[in-house]
DNA sequence: CTGCCGCCATATCATATGTTAGGCGACGAA
DNA sequence: TTCGTCGCCTAACATATGATATGGCGGCAG
């Protein structure tokens, strides 16, 4: 159906919705925004009115410690909500920005609420991708606490391929991924050479292309072999 | 009054309730279960029916990489729910284990849902200890990528005390803290040695003491600098 | 066209942190 | 008691990763 509302698509992308959920999804308003490279969507601090579902491009969550120094803390990408949180926080603790080129909906706070009062279905729908983002996030301290380099980097585009494969923007084993080397070492704790040392490795591996914001898993076994990566963190369902 | 039941003890702490949600309160089942050092309450790829109130002592969630390497990605104190995931996720992606004795309170998944479901507000406490939980562990993330290992381990004592400040477990700048130096080093990532070494720099700096289970801040804005920490990603209410 | 800037790449050197090894006191089990 | 284990501490050495510097390339603004 044409320019069906992307609230109704996303949710009926996991399951058969009642006619009563529809047509509740249908009528909640959106507010389409499409935000440049850089350009912030959520600052630490702000108290916000509404919530972000992503439509197209990626988006970063990132905190910034005392020196200056950023740190990704989750991606975003189509279908993704991206603070939930905000829903039952006050103030935001992190910053929401594009990474590059994106659009979003942004949804009222009162008419999510109304939403999920309604319909305990489409509430737990929602709870469950708060969890799932708390579950990736979890996976992300272990990433970083204890995973090397080379394993902590292979183990991200891992998990980005394969998001971006469930949520239909892959193209086999080839995805947009616009990530900078910058973005990536803000995503790894680790410094932009060293991320270029890894990358570079990884490529003579012959595990990866990754350029000109395209990836390309030219081996995935390999990948998920030295990434220590295994997708059961991301609780994806089959269906 | 004599032996509440905990359930209650812990909603009555933040808000007043309403006398039909005390009562609900009072009615949910409760299982006590004792745990030793180190007993698993929780193994990832469980399927579990019931969450858990810490009634006393601290639990960690911990997840293992492939080489065997633990991270602590959560600690736990009397009155957190450490695994309301399970609720709307399938299978547990993480261990939850007893640091030292402690006791939990075990709850059934479908009295807590009858509980969500009659109370909305009940409800809302119940997400916003999810979503606190999960700024926690974007603060970790942060902690993790970004701080070199003093600033990291004075950053996670800070949110030690706080919290048990918070939780009226705390006597002054001093609590109980049964962490080991194994412990502490899988929650900051860093080599049992290196622990050492900086709790040691800690001392030296007359910023805490740490023996026998016990932290003591010397010096709480010392501390605070020292460990980059600023409070808002606990998202502490006060009333 | 031209100059600037972002992104990527590589080399060299510095250092924070890991690894291995050893020792000491406290405590519980036999 | 004695023994084994655990938690803590320290030293010497190894190395993964950070810091700094420099250059190339392509796109975009003027």
């Amino acid at each position: 159906m044409l320019s069906a509302n992307p609230l109704l698509t996303q949710f009926q992308k996991t399951r058969s919705l009642s006619q009563a959920e529809t047509a509740a999804l249908s009528k909640v308003p959106l507010r389409r925004v499409a935000l440049r490279p850089e350009e912030p969507m959520v600052r630490a601090g702000d108290h916000t009115t509404s919530c972000i579902l992503v439509l197209d491009g990626m988006l970063a969550t990132s905190k910034v410690d005392g020196a200056g120094r950023r740190q990704i803390t989750a991606i975003h990408i189509a279908g993704d909500f991206p603070d939930l949180m905000s829903l039952h926080l006050d103030l935001a603790d992190s910053d929401i920005r594009a990474v590059a080129k994106a659009e979003v909906a942004s949804i009222n706070h009162d008419h999510l609420r109304r939403l999920a009062l309604d319909h305990p279905n489409l509430a737990a729908k929602l709870w469950r991708t708060v969890l799932v983002d708390a579950a990736i996030s979890r996976e992300w301290v272990l990433n970083l606490g204890q995973r090397e380099s080379m394993t902590r980097m292979a183990h991200v585009l891992c998990e980005i391929l394969l998001r971006m494969q469930v949520a239909g923007l892959a193209n086999g084993n080839t995805c947009r991924m616009p990530l900078t080397q910058v973005n990536l070492s803000e995503v790894t704790g680790m410094s932009l050479v060293h991320v270029n040392r890894v990358l570079q490795q990884l490529r003579r591996k012959d595990l990866i292309t990754l350029a000109k914001g395209q990836l390309d898993v030219l081996n995935w076994a390999g990948l998920v072999k030295v990434g220590d990566f295994s997708a059961e963190y991301l609780h994806i369902v089959k269906h």
